[in-house]
DNA sequence: AGAATAGTGTCTATCAGACATTATTTG
DNA sequence: CAAATAATGTCTGATAGACACTATTCT
């Protein structure tokens, strides 16, 4: 195919989003073709509109889907895919006119090491590490709007029982809000908070305590089943 | 052109509400064409994606302006598109594939019936009248979310303005807000939160009273300068 | 006067932030 | 015991809802 031709003029890029070491991560990969060939880029690919390609006429979210399982190798995990615009100004991809439809998800953290050990992808620090002024196309205003996102999301329970394993504490909770916030959660309101979550039934205790070197050992929780299936966000296909 | 097939693979729909006699309206037109000939639905055009067509290269976000302005037949007043989604569902429309991206936008009542009045498009009553289940494509989905954007953004007081006339009493701005929520909004809070606004530098009184029927006139306020020029509302072109 | 809408006073419930305090573990 | 993290008690300030009350106009 070739490469100074779009081949297709829609496409999708997702936003792998997860929280390790209490910081907010994205996954990015580099590029392996012209143009901007190297540059760290969101994972994307084309939609296939027509009848004959190799995903004939599949949803936009099946296209994001798609390129989550192909960019992580995780299949994935229940209805997390949620869309967050579509970018289409002429001339933002210098091989012809392609709209893009951003998707953003999150990862569960304990997940993220297989994910970032794959070639020609990493985890950077939201704050500390994008190079934002060297990602590729409009990425960086993609981006921009993706944590944007997912900052109007994180006071959500359900969003931000993605972003931790399992089985967790309410500090890795808290850790997690307060990553995306990007500022210091007040811990006695998040408690506070946990425990109205606990109340209505989203969050209950689990066996075991983890311990963080020479303190207390913190109890450990889990998602109710009743989390399951549950999705705040939108996919609109 | 035949009707047969689509001509773009990309096109903008548009949600044009307003609020009069206290309920949420948006504006939709009738088909003049097949598929779904003389069903009501959104607005909306083909996005010219070459650079040969009446409108090469166009933005998104200049394919919903002239939407909007060959609908409403007024020019397009400050930055007021957002964008609500994209829906690319295979079959959506029977032409073929086409992805269609949603915008909404909020239209002054007092230039309503303006619009009202051209052939082939009127208002309908969000709660009462629109025709969901006779809507053409997927519109309905479309709608159904345009709405919860707005609900979304109701208490902004910026969007709320633009709802009202340019002189308007503290009634309207509640009346609006009641429209879009679909509930009834307390008095006490929302001229509490009115004074905010006040303080805030957005509003500023305004000359003159308005009265309605035999009792007791209420205050005119305006927007101050401050407001034009502002959006809150996201335009990713 | 009475109806209708405009606008205010004030009590209470809820919630978040701040700060102090207690609890539990290891070194 | 000291250090470190987990968890709680409690005060305060901001805000929304509820309800009563006053204000102003027309009929």
């Amino acid at each position: 195919m070739n490469p100074a031709v779009a081949p297709s003029p829609l496409a999708v890029d997702l936003m792998v989003f997860t929280v390790t070491e209490a910081d907010l991560k994205v996954l990015l990969t580099r590029r392996q073709a012209p143009p901007f060939r190297d540059s760290w880029c969101l994972p994307g690919d084309a939609v296939d509109l027509g009848d004959m390609g190799r995903h004939p006429g599949e949803h936009l979210s099946a296209a994001a889907r798609r390129v989550l399982e192909t960019c992580t190798g995780l299949p994935e995990q229940g209805d997390t895919l949620a869309q967050v615009g579509a970018w289409g100004r002429a001339g933002r991809d210098p091989r012809g006119r392609v709209v893009s439809v951003a998707w953003a998800t999150r990862l569960r953290p304990d997940l993220a090491p297989v994910v970032g050990t794959r070639p020609g992808s990493d985890w950077f620090s939201v704050g500390q590490e994008v190079p934002w002024m060297r990602l590729a196309l409009d990425h960086a205003e993609i981006l921009a709007a993706g944590v944007e996102h997912l900052r109007q999301e994180a006071p959500d329970p359900i969003s931000l029982l993605q972003l931790v394993p399992a089985a967790f504490t309410v500090s890795d909770l808290q850790q997690a809000e307060a990553a995306i916030l990007d500022r210091p959660v007040d811990p006695r309101s998040f408690r506070r908070r946990f425990q109205r979550w606990v109340g209505e039934g989203l969050i209950q205790a689990a066996p075991g305590r983890r311990h963080m070197g020479r303190a207390r050992p913190a109890r450990v929780w889990r998602a109710t089943c009743r989390i399951s299936g549950h999705t705040s966000l939108q996919d609109a296909g």
